[in-house]
DNA sequence: GCACTTGCGGCAAACGTTTGTGTAAAGCAT
DNA sequence: ATGCTTTACACAAACGTTTGCCGCAAGTGC
């Protein structure tokens, strides 16, 4: 029952054909008009029907020692438990696919110390390139990676000039900022997530910015920093409430987030969106299903896991590529409806 | 700028030492005793340090090559964008590390046509195993793949006598069901989950099982399959309450799942706890964050990951091994409450 | 003094590809 | 018939490891 059969190499199609190596590599590597260069039409038959009868497979192993190209790209996320950026892992593994590369994910839990150590991991496997997630502002780790040469995209967060494939969050702040402030709120409070993510910084930005445009500005005690994850918008929520009461509408960077916040106001018997609207980020499955149906901000995450990929594999190509920013979309629910007049 | 200078290779460090480069692979792979047998202590004590000064790194590709053994072993799941598949491979790549293994991760979307085609690419990939998360009850693939000798095994779903890691998930069933009588619930209906996952076979076996045996005989109308997720619940929920009004109880076997069918029994005005309990499956982060906190079983995912890894090494290094079930735990909440009375 | 083990390390052959170069035969023009 | 370019392959050298086998010296037993 044991399978001992080794398999199929190039050599043996050689043989069988009656064909040097060399000739069979060619004929297999090349598209059909370039294959004419290297062999007879009768010959590049006999090759592509072995090549079928006996599954000949290449060993990518063996081909990648000699053309020191690997066909594998390293990930790197926060955790992959975030359903943000396990979509957006889906994205960049089918793109992958596609392309016929093969992808190594791995979880940073965003601590420096574990991208280092997990970057020289993949880079030891010999990846012909990386793709971060866990970018941090202001850490100079990837700036020191490009120093040394080594090829990687961002997704997700952004971070100095280095190549990304994100979503206009800048904009998507916007967006709910003319929608809070449409609906007749006036006191907004921002869950901002984690001060090293630039999802969170531009977010926060953005309905900053516009508020300001607005005349409304923002105070500080009414930005709070947390954890992309209901326990974290939970805790977030909390200092909100204590540092200056309840505002009359909470923007949270991050659906779970948003939800972690919603436990916070049920337990503390405030409305919502009576006495205080939630705005969240992502558009995350679960958003329509809550109990208040939750507005939120649909971000293309699949879209950036896959031109994070095509991104990379241009930048592998030698082609000159730029950053995306792929726009996102505001959806609107009862989370943050008008409050209704009370009689 | 440009990182031209090749990687450090064997031959480097042979020449620089001033030895044969298969003393110094043989110096480089043994354990510090087995050392000793290739070469003299002032010899491996240069090559040490020769090693670590330039920062020498095998090539995997190549040591494959003549090895053949990748270090790579390839992971099916269903959809990494579920939580609980997410958590598994996050055990399972965990483990993969400490062993020196990288893993390969791709969804099937438990469509069949595309675990077949998935594990072809993986095994192209040349991994020295695989592990599935995505096992069908009742299909062929699994056996075929073993006739044909390659090594894997599963986690979260069992599948014939094929080696797994897995949740106790009758027992799981079992512990709701005693709970469930305790308080006082007589009418129990089941979202069983997918037909073909063994998780929710067995959770609703189990539950049924104990119900029978305290004399409770669960009908068919109140069991109905759907998805694992959110939409999936709902829709089931749905069904279930169309089909023989409500329950004073329901087991979703997964609690994103109970969410979704938390929301219909909103929308039709049914409270829980005091109307019907919910209960449900893995201890989410969520479940505890909930408008109403959700009673449910915990399975230990993350060690599942991790123990179908080392299954996995153990069964690649020869050894006989045999499959784990661990234990679930069932996590008291709000959700399934006895019913206060009503006055 | 001898044969014999043991310690230490070199030699060289793989593993399966890719790719630069060499070269017969065939085709063409003159 | 001669010189020339194509066509259609073959040859062989890598790529960086691992590992079976061999060799040489020093040590051991008698």
């Amino acid at each position: 029952m044991e399978n001992l059969s080794r398999p199929v190499t190039l050599r043996m199609i050689a043989d069988e054909v009656g064909v040097n190596v060399s000739t069979v590599s060619r004929v297999i590597n090349a598209s059909d008009a370039e294959a004419r260069r290297w062999a007879s039409g009768e010959v590049i038959e006999r090759i592509r029907s072995v090549v079928a009868e006996r599954g000949y497979q290449r060993n990518p192993q063996a081909a990648s020692l000699r053309t020191r190209r690997s066909g594998l790209v390293g990930v790197l996320v926060p955790r992959l438990q975030d359903f943000v950026l396990a979509t957006i892992y889906e994205g960049i593994e089918e793109a992958a696919t596609e392309q016929g590369i093969s992808t190594f994910v791995t979880n940073s839990l965003d601590i420096p110390a574990n991208q280092i150590a997990r970057t020289e991991i993949m880079l030891s496997r010999r990846v012909d390139g990386l793709i971060f997630g866990d970018a941090h502002a202001g850490e100079p780790f990837l700036d020191e990676l490009a120093e040394r040469g080594v090829r990687f995209v961002l997704v997700s967060r952004r971070s100095g000039n280095h190549i990304s494939a994100t979503c206009d969050d800048v904009m998507g702040g916007r967006l709910v900022a003319e929608h809070l402030l449409s609906s007749g709120r006036r006191d907004i409070g921002i869950l901002a997530g984690q001060p090293y993510a630039s999802t969170g910084i531009d977010r926060t930005a953005g309905i900053v910015q516009a508020c300001r445009e607005a005349g409304i500005e923002i105070p500080p005690h009414r930005i709070v920093q947390g954890g992309f994850d209901a326990p974290g918008g939970h805790e977030a929520a909390v200092r909100m409430l204590e540092a200056g009461g309840c505002p009359d509408a909470i923007f949270a960077a991050n659906d779970f987030a948003a939800i972690g916040a919603m436990g916070v106001l049920r337990e503390r018997g405030i409305a919502v969106p009576d006495d205080v609207a939630v705005v969240g980020y992502n558009d995350t499955p679960l958003a329509a299903e809550l109990p208040i149906p939750l507005t939120t901000v649909r971000s293309p995450m699949h879209e950036i896991g896959r031109q994070g990929l095509d991104l990379l594999v241009s930048m592998l190509r030698g082609d000159e590529v730029e950053s995306v920013r792929l726009a996102p979309e505001l959806i609107l629910r009862a989370s943050s409806a008008s409050a209704v007049p009370k009689m």
